[in-house]
DNA sequence: TGGATTTTGTTTGAAAGTCAAATTGTCCGT
DNA sequence: ACGGACAATTTGACTTTCAAACAAAATCCA
């Protein structure tokens, strides 16, 4: 099968790797039933607690309206509470319960081997150019 | 905003680029209301005349109920025909209209315009770099 | 101060992309 | 010729996404 111009293409690339990727995280994440969209809120709410819905979706490049249904599945599981903000009525402060801190320190070492799985055929220095040179396509 | 690990993070970085890529794919194929999976399509067929649907779904990795939408809605574009294989009656034979050709030729420099504004902020070397170590992650 | 504007979270509707299962017609080996 | 395999399709479901509209609250400004 001749695929012609497109393994030449980044973004023909880029997507196969995303694919990949994705898949591979399913895998090792199988028992966390985790998404990579959900763990990232997960993180950015622990490195960031009290922020609000508005700041998290930015931080993320989704619509707030998209965010209200990812949170409201972490928060029936319990992995985070909205609570009311102190200074705004309007907003919740977002944080993560215990079980969300627990989940993100199991969630650690799955990840690292997830990531050593999709990297297994690059050098460590392969690998530290690759993300590297994907951090500037995105700027900086 | 503090995004912890994340940037860290393979998959991060890749998602982010894929975003990224799609956006610019978007607005370089304003003109030509087509998507980077409709491309990748007619490259295909274009490369490989007379091929049937589950070959090119197999190709693109998606599954081959899928694709019947794809290639429904490029036929009715007149930009590829489905004609009955010599040898195989279940299967349909693809291949590209006069239409299908024309627009994959015009579509060429736009292609490059918009992969070299992606990869705007790398030197050449940088590029074939990147290029090189995506296509060994997504196993050569 | 008080009315107009902006912001926050939410609901609803739409679109795109995907898969799985069931169906029909066709092929092919035994 | 029969039975299993295969090609394309339909249908249903699920996910992710955005845009538009809305109420409540905050903020601006005159």
């Amino acid at each position: 099968m001749d695929l012609g111009l497109l393994p030449g293409l980044l973004g023909y690339q880029l997507r196969r790797a995303q694919l990949r990727v994705f898949q591979s995280f399913a895998e090792a994440m199988g028992a966390f039933e985790i998404s990579p969209g959900q763990l990232g809120v997960l993180v950015i709410i622990s490195e960031n607690p009290g922020l609000n819905q508005t700041r998290l979706a930015r931080a993320l490049g989704i619509d707030r309206s998209t965010m209200v249904a990812v949170l409201d599945g972490l928060e029936q599981r319990d992995l985070l509470a909205r609570t009311p903000s102190p200074t705004d009525r309007r907003s919740h402060a977002l944080l993560l319960t215990k079980a969300g801190e627990r989940l993100l320190q199991d969630v650690r070492p799955v990840l690292e081997a997830h990531e050593d799985r999709i990297a297994a055929s690059l050098s460590k220095d392969e690998r530290a150019m690759l993300l590297s040179l994907l951090r500037r396509i995105n700027g900086r």
